[in-house]
DNA sequence: ATACTGCATGAAACT
DNA sequence: GTTTCATGCAGTATC
């Protein structure tokens, strides 16, 4: 359908206008013309058929003085109220009409002479309408009006413009009153793309999905929120066949000239209904602006009418508030930067437009009546664009604002001011996730996916959708306290990883680089937590207690308890193999180990700024715990690495030196270090009186030249002697030549000059490891192996 | 060394 | 495949 004629509505600018699409069918015959510009619908006479004017034409809304269309739903300055109704003025927001609440003040321009509200009709070709209904007189409205304040059912809304986006969420029911089946919409409305582009035709049906009061969210601060619920006489439904009669809930209509119910709203009471965000908060469409309907229901804002209420009690002001959206707060928004990051599409609904990337700066008004100046700008970003609002970080302070909190930005009129509020996060969220990210985790480590019930993952995905603090927020979530705190639980339940008991779970153990691999068929069991005190002269002791008796006994270091365990269990020493056998150490030094066992804990989580660097190495922690059994008197922690490898232990894989950041100093006399730099000054002077021996034999005999040495076995040492190629076996007499036992002597004493070597007494015996050296710094090769509990995790 | 700035990147969401 | 947006990062400014 075209035409050239010029759309009534006078903000639509449309004055070129020549397309007009077709749109819904007349009542009086034929279809509505929509205005591919605006959306705005007018019928063949070109007057909006919604509310039947006896005069078609401008008013103004004496109130606001804003004008007022004929009562067309797209108007600008016409808030939809069609669900009972009843129209308002968008601007000072009082509602005329069957279901407006009634104002402390009298609207001047109250019903307006020549308004009737439409009620729903019958239409042959598409059913049910339930808009632009019968006309009806005044005294009619008053009977409605009185049915209404009778009977006040629980009324609901739908929009037709959410319905085409929206209709998995829909409840069955949804459709079974006089809406049009999608498909006919869709017939209806094939030609008309750009009417959903503009927020209009969401205006144009309504539908009841909800079956809680939704109060209306039209409001005047000036005027106390009156109850809405509502209902219309059914009488007033218009003619419908039988088994289309809505139901007495569905004809009436409940007056939203605000936000409205949307499926988001509706999906997060599903949740609340599984006990996750158990909020009545429900998301509402935003209020008019530019491209609103692009906004993603995320942003919709999910103000409650108490709270709504109460940002109007704290404003002190008689002006009306609207919602227009709200934000979860990232890291990035929350943190020091000051940049909060603005949806897009948000931000060019309710922000003033800009041009230039600087923008401009822009006052907004927090809850309390203070007033923030902050920059709204934009980057370019891919082809678009990226709106922030600088400056936001005493705002977000004073408000006392944190990642996972959620910021609403909403309108006060008149005057069109910003308001910023928050609403801060609920408190199991993100805890609650990585518990659950983690749990599912670790149940697919153990092999137990089945383990994972869908009631978690059902979780999860309830929690990745509300968005809380979304996937992007991964690094915001893992650095969080909480977080760190279940790490550590995660690395203490895997020390407590047992083999299966079952007698069919047998290890088969492979060789990795010369390290043993057990592997099992059956998915591990979780032992008995036990505690390990290291002493630094003596052996490291590992303490369980009894499910009995809760004493205390002292057991092999390599013993690995079972979930269940009594003194009986305690083969180990028969004298305390029983409950009745006394404690084998006073308690008071028991507790002494105990309070050092959580000190060494503390420590960790207090340095967990540290470990949030360092991660995840964590052969640092046992650096650490090595240095803490050095020095402390007696440490007592649970072991964070393999079963195998406890604090104090010197096995090749746990006297690895740290690398990167966190290095031990080149002075570090900690057992690590001293360790490392024994083994090998050992190794190299081992290697020194080999090659010595060999190279005599070989000038015994009359061999090779020294000269010839460098062009082959010096290669491993590179051209400058620098670099030593540890990944060779220097056990491995063949592969060493004399030169490279000089050069490595050349390299053991530039070592041994940069960390004065002090060998403490008695430790300063040569000593032999049948391992091959691995020595991280200053310029050596790292380990080419992964250590096996690293591996796991 | 630290803070600020403007853009780039890439995962996730969306179409 | 495209868009959005949280965050990284390099360059620059400031202390």
């Amino acid at each position: 359908m075209s035409s050239s004629k010029i759309c009534m509505n006078g903000l639509c600018g449309a004055k070129t206008t020549t397309q007009w699409k077709r749109g819904w069918a007349m009542k009086a015959g034929g279809f509505a013309t929509l205005c591919y510009s605006c959306g705005n619908v007018y019928d063949q006479v070109n007057y909006c058929e919604r509310f039947h004017l006896n005069e078609p034409g401008w008013r103004e809304c004496k109130f606001c003085e804003k004008p007022i269309h004929c009562g067309c739903v797209v108007s600008k300055y016409l808030h939809e109220c069609l669900d009972l109704g009843g129209i308002s003025c968008i601007k000072c927001i009082i509602a005329r009409g069957t279901q407006a609440p009634k104002p402390t003040q009298s609207h001047p321009n109250d019903l307006p002479n020549g308004f009737i509200p439409f009620s729903a009709t019958w239409h042959p070709t598409i059913g049910n309408r339930v808009n632009g209904g019968a006309a009806i007189d005044k005294g009619r409205l008053t009977q409605l009006t009185e049915s209404i304040e009778k009977h006040q059912p629980t009324p609901s809304t739908f929009s037709l413009g959410h319905q085409f986006k929206q209709d998995k969420t829909r409840l069955p029911s949804e459709l079974s009153i006089g809406i049009p089946s999608n498909k006919d919409i869709k017939t209806l409305f094939s030609n008309s793309s750009s009417l959903f582009d503009n927020g209009r035709t969401e205006l144009g049906f309504s539908s009841f999905y909800e079956s809680k009061p939704e109060p209306s969210l039209t409001y005047s601060l000036g005027i106390p929120l009156a109850t809405t619920k509502s209902s219309l006489d059914p009488d007033s439904c218009g003619p419908v066949e039988p088994e289309k009669v809505p139901s007495f809930k569905q004809c009436q209509r409940s007056r939203i000239s605000f936000p409205k119910l949307s499926k988001s709203g509706l999906s997060i009471r599903s949740q609340s209904n599984k006990g996750i965000a158990s909020d009545n908060r429900v998301a509402r469409p935003p209020a008019e602006g530019r491209s609103r309907n692009q906004l993603l229901p995320r942003y919709w804002p999910k103000i409650t009418d108490q709270e709504l209420l109460q940002i109007s009690g704290d404003l002190k002001s008689n002006c009306t508030i609207t919602p227009l959206f709200e934000k979860v707060l990232s890291a990035s928004d929350a943190g020091r930067i000051g940049r909060l990051v603005l949806p897009k599409a948000c931000a060019e609904a309710y922000f003033p437009a800009i041009n230039q990337s600087e923008g401009l700066p822009i006052r907004i008004q927090d809850i309390k009546g203070g007033e923030w100046t902050f920059q709204f700008r934009f980057w370019p970003n891919n082809n678009s664009r990226m709106y922030v609002l600088e400056g936001v970080t005493p705002c977000i302070q004073n408000m006392q604002l944190q990642a996972g909190d959620t910021v609403i930005f909403s309108r006060l009129d008149p005057g069109e001011k910003l308001v910023i509020g928050c609403r801060k996060a609920a408190v199991p969220t993100d805890t609650q996730v990585i518990f659950l990210q983690h749990n599912s985790l670790f149940t697919k480590s153990m092999g137990h996916e089945a383990m994972a019930n869908g009631d978690q993952k059902t979780l999860i995905q309830e929690k990745k959708k509300s968005r809380n603090i979304g996937l992007k927020n991964k690094r915001l979530l893992m650095h969080n306290k909480d977080a760190l705190e279940l790490k550590v639980t995660w690395e203490e339940a895997h020390e407590l990883l047992r083999p299966s008991p079952s007698p069919a779970c047998k290890a088969t153990i492979s060789m990795i680089e010369n390290y043993e691999i057990e592997e099992y068929d059956e998915p591990p069991v979780f032992g008995k937590k036990t505690l390990f005190t290291v002493h630094a002269s003596g052996p490291q002791e590992q303490w369980g207690q009894c499910d009995n008796c809760f004493k205390w006994r002292k057991l092999p270091p390599d013993v690995l308890l079972p979930p269940k365990w009594t003194c009986s269990d305690n083969v180990s020493d028969p004298e305390r193999a029983s409950c009745s056998a006394p404690h084998e150490i006073c308690t008071k030094e028991l507790e002494s180990i105990f309070k050092l066992g959580k000190d060494f804990k503390k420590r960790k989580l207090a340095e967990g700024k540290v470990v949030e660097e360092q991660e995840p190495s964590g052969l640092d922690a046992l650096a650490t715990a090595a240095v803490f059994g050095e020095f402390g008197e007696s440490s007592a922690s649970a072991t964070t690495r393999h079963p195998r490898h406890r604090p104090g232990c010197t096995c090749i894989v746990c006297i690895q030196p740290p690398s990167g950041k966190g290095k031990h100093k080149p002075n570090c006399f900690c057992n690590v270090c001293l360790t490392v730099k024994r083994r090998f000054k050992t190794l190299m002077l081992r290697k020194k009186k080999r090659e010595a021996e060999k190279l005599l034999v070989v000038v015994e005999s009359g061999g090779i030249a020294i000269n010839d040495l460098n062009g082959e076995g010096g290669e491993s040492l590179g051209k400058g002697g620098k670099q030593l190629d540890l990944n060779c076996d220097p056990i491995k007499e063949e592969d060493i030549t004399m030169v490279d036992a000089i050069k490595i002597g050349t390299q053991l004493e530039w070592h041994s000059a940069l960390v004065p070597c002090s060998t403490p007494e008695g430790t300063s015996e040569i000593e032999g490891h049948p391992d091959p050296p691995v020595v991280g710094q200053p310029s050596m090769a790292p380990p080419t192996h992964t250590p096996i509990d690293e591996s796991i995790s």
